[in-house]
DNA sequence: CTATTAATCCGAAACGTTTCGGATCGCCGA
DNA sequence: TCGGCGATCCGAAACGTTTCGGATTAATAG
């Protein structure tokens, strides 16, 4: 392995200065730094990175820890994520570690890794209103990105999709289609995202004058076709005025009630319409279902490189005030909406 | 953060001396050690791993790169290997790293992290006969572990599941359930698993007095249900003669014959008996199968305790000889296998 | 009584990098 | 002539750990 000492020797010139020069201070004339770049390439020179976190405090890595029992959410949603973090981390030269914990050990997970401090930042997926691992590595004064705003007060860089306006405008959109009983099934109610659409279902309720049904609501743990299908069959089957139209919180839920509906023997989009939030996973093509699925779409895949650059820049000490980030949804409309006179 | 020096500090005792009682040297009197350790928890020690690294050459850090399409095989599984992975490896004290590279990229993103050298070793998950990854971490001496036996030459330690006699295992059942004509629907045809699968396969039929007939065996880069139901859809209905049997490269290969078979009106197991291998992903639960599947059944979370044991005891310079595990599978007969003579 | 040995302990160097606090030199303006 | 300044460079210390090569003491053997 090559170190500065060898570049420095082979051009007698000091460890101080190569550092310097391949660290682009400004105090190296122009051609020295020529050829120390050059004999860098030359004899291929790494830095070592563990040389350097000894006397920098930054160690080139930064971890996310999961839940043995996949939280909220399926692996599929869980690869699709880190895969993501993975690739935009190594932009940025930094290597990204996984920890699985079993749940009830998240915090101590947390807490472990904050002590060795060998993390230079954590990424916080779905984060709850009140957050224990996020006020700990706060607290502790350890950089982290959130995925999902949160309503406590603390500092952190945070990426978030419009929930809130998403929703207001699938609402919109099945408002205008004429529909007066729309049931919504979505994720775990505490979290972040489901509070801001719940809000968001309930104002765009109100703006068009409708009461707000708690049976045509439904939350779970698990955002899965299970989810779609036990509950839509569910709201069907109540005797009561069943729903015309659904809001799934993901594709997955949408796909639930497609089969139930199936089994029902209901038509979408004649009987039901149905539109979905849309994470773009492979698996699950919005574009591909029958009929294709009218969705708000924001591909989880391009959460990716907003939240490794908030983290990055919080690491290098920009102003947390200034890295917030909120993607619009794309809104797009198919086959499984229908105005609601065109009942047969 | 607490130091040695701290330590060495608050007892009056040199920093050597604590450094060799926290890490077990026996030239440390029982007594001394006792107090360092105490005064080690008192002050919440953790050892900086970059200062340790800067000395030993060992990081404390593992990865494993897999590639951007997925390979082989499904989002979940590569989930259910990393969580596995990420576990085991926690217990060793090491982090665990996930790169993820463009597929043509493998290569040098391997050659750049052997270059930082700043992973203690690789894990590399289905190894082909001629593997470029696993000669160039052997070339360059980096410690790796390898799932899936491969054929060429190189030291390195290798845990796998007995392929060989697990299909062997199917094989003799189905033979003695009287069936003749039996199929084989497994994975990519040069990967290791399937050389041996298909290796068994053939000795079985050999054994049985059976001729070896290629339109019943079917390879596909990816294991899916979409392999299995392409595939035997098409024995089904080739006009010949159909199989009366068949043999999955795993349980989603199983799902997709079962659907084919539904499609086709064939009753399982009355006229067609299905056996497959099974991972035991939680997705598909073999017991869960309508009728419940017979499997060859090797978890693959259980690979992930013996992998990472296998890594690290070659870091720790164990000879390489030693190393190796071959597992051998569980044979589960359950409902969705029947003697031939019972067809209606 | 002396030489040997075992049991404990420790000083100092080393790992590869960054950074603080100058040092050197040539040039310019007063 | 001299002080000062800008452009370049560098020595040495520091980060926290491990480890080499002894040093010290007391017990034991001869």
């Amino acid at each position: 392995m090559t170190t500065l000492k060898d570049i420095s020797r082979k051009l007698s010139i000091s460890v101080t200065t190569v550092s310097r020069a391949l660290n682009g201070y400004s105090d190296v004339n122009e051609e020295t730094r020529k050829r120390i770049h050059q004999a860098a390439v030359e004899l291929n020179y790494r830095p070592n990175q563990f040389a350097r976190k000894l006397v920098t405090g930054r160690s080139g890595l930064a971890a996310m820890v999961l839940p043995d029992d996949f939280g909220i959410t399926t692996r599929e949603i869980w690869f699709e994520i880190l895969a993501g973090l993975s690739v935009e981390f190594a932009k940025h030269d930094i290597d990204f570690v996984l920890k699985v914990s079993p749940t009830d050990q998240i915090v101590n997970t947390y807490q472990r890794l904050i002590e060795r401090n060998a993390m230079d930042g954590f990424v916080v997926i779905a984060a709850l209103p009140k957050d224990e691992r996020v006020s700990l590595l706060a607290r502790n004064d350890v950089p982290l990105v959130l995925h999902g705003r949160s309503e406590q007060i603390v500092e952190c860089p945070v990426f978030d999709i419009n929930n809130y306006e998403l929703m207001l405008q699938s609402m919109q959109h099945l408002l205008e289609l004429g529909h007066r009983r729309i049931a919504f099934i979505g994720g775990p109610a505490n979290h972040g995202f489901m509070i801001d659409r719940t809000r968001a279902y309930r104002a765009a309720l109100a703006s068009g004058g409708l009461p707000f049904n708690p049976d045509y609501i439904a939350c779970g743990e698990r955002m899965t076709e299970e989810l779609g299908m036990v509950n839509s069959i569910r709201m069907c089957s109540s005797g009561g005025e069943e729903p015309t139209a659904f809001l799934c919180g993901n594709t997955m839920i949408a796909k639930g009630i497609y089969s139930a509906m199936q089994i029902l023997g209901r038509n979408i989009p004649e009987d039901v319409s149905v539109v979905a939030h849309d994470d773009a996973l492979p698996e699950y093509r919005a574009v591909d279902f029958r009929p294709a699925l009218t969705v708000t779409r924001a591909p989880l895949r391009d959460s990716s490189r907003p939240l490794v650059d908030l983290l990055v820049r919080r690491i290098r000490g920009e102003p947390v005030e200034s890295l917030t980030e909120i993607q619009e949804a794309e809104f797009l409309i198919r086959s499984s909406t229908s105005s609601v006179e065109s009942k047969t």
